[in-house]
Formats: structure tokens, sequence, C-alpha cells
DNA sequence: AGGAACTCCTGATGGC
DNA sequence: TGCCATCAGGAGTTCC
């Protein structure tokens, strides 16, 4: 699987509503592994256990799972990072190595949190979480226009800032900015309102997109013994350095903008 | 306070 | 074949 953005997010999230909303939580193992746990353990152990799972759903790229028990509500967070799975798994069925949390369920069945990389998340919370930022998918043109104003940054780079627009990473930022014609480097401030609203309607388009993709693949993501397979983007830009633009034939650019590979056609995107 | 650099991690990859 | 260096990247931290 790709790195999770937004649409991955809401794919697992919704795999993942689907097979355990409704459950309980019965016992919690966590592993030692402090990185993991924005919380700590304990504090997630007490908060899951006993906890109804009312429902699974996506904030930005996290995945909130709402929790209810005697009449508390709590939600548990889970931040994938860059290679985090969530597992709905039969116990017989072995630990992944790189296992960090097991929730076991009412239904016999467990929860499992896997995540090689370690740089994916586990927290709960007795707030309401919303997220850094803003829902790209749902943001009005004046607030999105907004969001840029006065900005000195790189366009990739504030896209890739979680606490204006939430969801997006390096593939849909690259993506986007390719459908709406605008280089990566190009200041955020600096661009026209029209550019922007371009840029809005071409990442709403391409994350919709992915999320189709994403949506016929949904029973399948969360197996028993774990991710049986994904949806594949069709990438315009994304990793297809020095191969030909699909529009004008261009070799494909790569540079490092706000730390990151960043891919674009120098004739399309100005 | 905005922006950029740095850091955490390990699997995959490529060179020799 | 095997070893080692390099790369990938979300987001929290630190520094200017």
């Amino acid at each position: 699987m790709e790195v999770p953005e937004l649409p991955e997010v809401e794919t697992v999230a919704n795999g993942v509503h689907d097979r355990i909303h409704g459950l309980t939580v019965e016992q919690v193992w966590t592993s030692n592994k402090p990185q993991t746990f924005k919380s700590p353990p304990q504090e997630i152990v007490e908060t899951l256990t006993g906890a109804r799972i009312d429902g699974v759903r996506r904030v930005g790229k996290t995945i909130v799972a709402d929790l209810s028990r005697g009449g508390e509500k709590a939600q548990f967070l889970i931040h994938l990072g860059m290679t985090g799975r969530l597992l709905v798994s039969a116990p017989e069925v072995p630990h992944p190595p790189h296992t960090h949390a097991i929730l076991a369920l009412s239904n016999g069945q467990e929860l499992r949190f896997v995540d090689a990389r370690r740089f994916g998340r586990l927290s709960v919370s007795k707030e309401s979480y919303g997220g850094p930022g803003t829902e790209p998918l749902t943001i009005s043109p004046d607030a999105f226009v907004a969001l840029f104003k006065g900005r000195r940054t790189p366009i990739k780079a504030a896209l890739l800032n979680q606490s204006l627009l939430h969801g997006v990473g390096n593939i849909y930022a690259d993506e986007s900015l390719f459908r709406a014609g605008i280089r990566p480097k190009r200041h955020a401030g600096r661009l026209t309102r029209a550019e922007l609203l371009r840029l809005r309607i071409a990442l709403i388009e391409v994350l919709e997109h992915a999320i189709s993709l994403g949506g016929s693949s949904v029973s399948d993501y969360v197996d028993a013994d774990g991710v049986r397979g994904f949806f594949q983007l069709e990438h315009k830009v994304y990793t297809r350095t020095g191969e030909p633009c699909l529009v004008c034939a261009t070799p494909i650019q790569k540079i490092t903008v706000g730390g990151r590979s960043t891919h674009f056609c120098p004739v399309c995107q100005r």
C-alpha cells in the first residue's frame, strides 16, 4: 500500500467500521515501544477495556473509533504513519512482526495494530477529536483561498501542512498540483484566486477518485490474514521521474520541496 | 509566529 | 552472494 493519505485512511476506517462497530473491547494488550503510544499505554488500556465501539471513521489522516462505556464517551485515535496497518483477525492467526496493540473483541476476533516503521501513533481522548486543520473534501472555495493568503512557503509545502488542510500527503499533493497546472515551488501566497480555485477542484477530484477506487475494495482490505490488496490510483507524476508526461511527453522532473520528493511536469505546470 | 531543518524508524533498493 | 549506503516519509521538536 502506498503511504496512507486521506483516501487510504478513509478506506481502512470504513472497512474496520464494517467489521467491528457495535462490538465491545474485552481485553487490550500493548507492546513496550513507547514511541507508538501518544497516550500512556495504561491509559489506553483503561479507556478501551469494556468500551463499546460505536463506530469507526476518518478525520484527516487519523482513524477515530468512537467509544462508549456506561454513559461515558471517549475516542480511540489511530494514526497509521507510513506503515501502520489495522487488521481484524481470528486469535489463532499468528501475530505479524511489529504488532503493537491487540484488542480482543466480543465476537472473539482481534483488532491488531501492526507497524514496522513505527511512525504510527495510538492515543485515547475524552475530547471530541477535530483534527489539526480543515477537511479538503468539504472546504468552501473562499475558505480554501483564505488558507494560503500571505504564505511565503511553497504551495507544495503548504498542501502538506496538516494544520491548514489535513489529510493531504505527498502523493496527492503532487498529483493535484499537476492536474491544476501549478509548479510545486510557487509561493502559496502568490497564487491567483483562479489558480487556487483550480487547485481546490483538482485536489477534491483526485481524492474522490481515489476514494471511489478504494470503496470497491473495502470488503477485501481488512482480512483475517491482513491486507489482501489495495487500490492503486494511476499516478500522472508521482514516482514517474524521467518518464514522459502523459499530456505533453516532456520528461517528469523530480526535485525536493519542503524536504519531500516532488514530481512535476516543467511544461504543463507553471 | 511562520518557516525550515532535524529527528525518529526499518524495509527496499542499488552499487560494488 | 553479501554487505553497506541510501532512500522513503508524517509529524513532532527545535531553532531562527
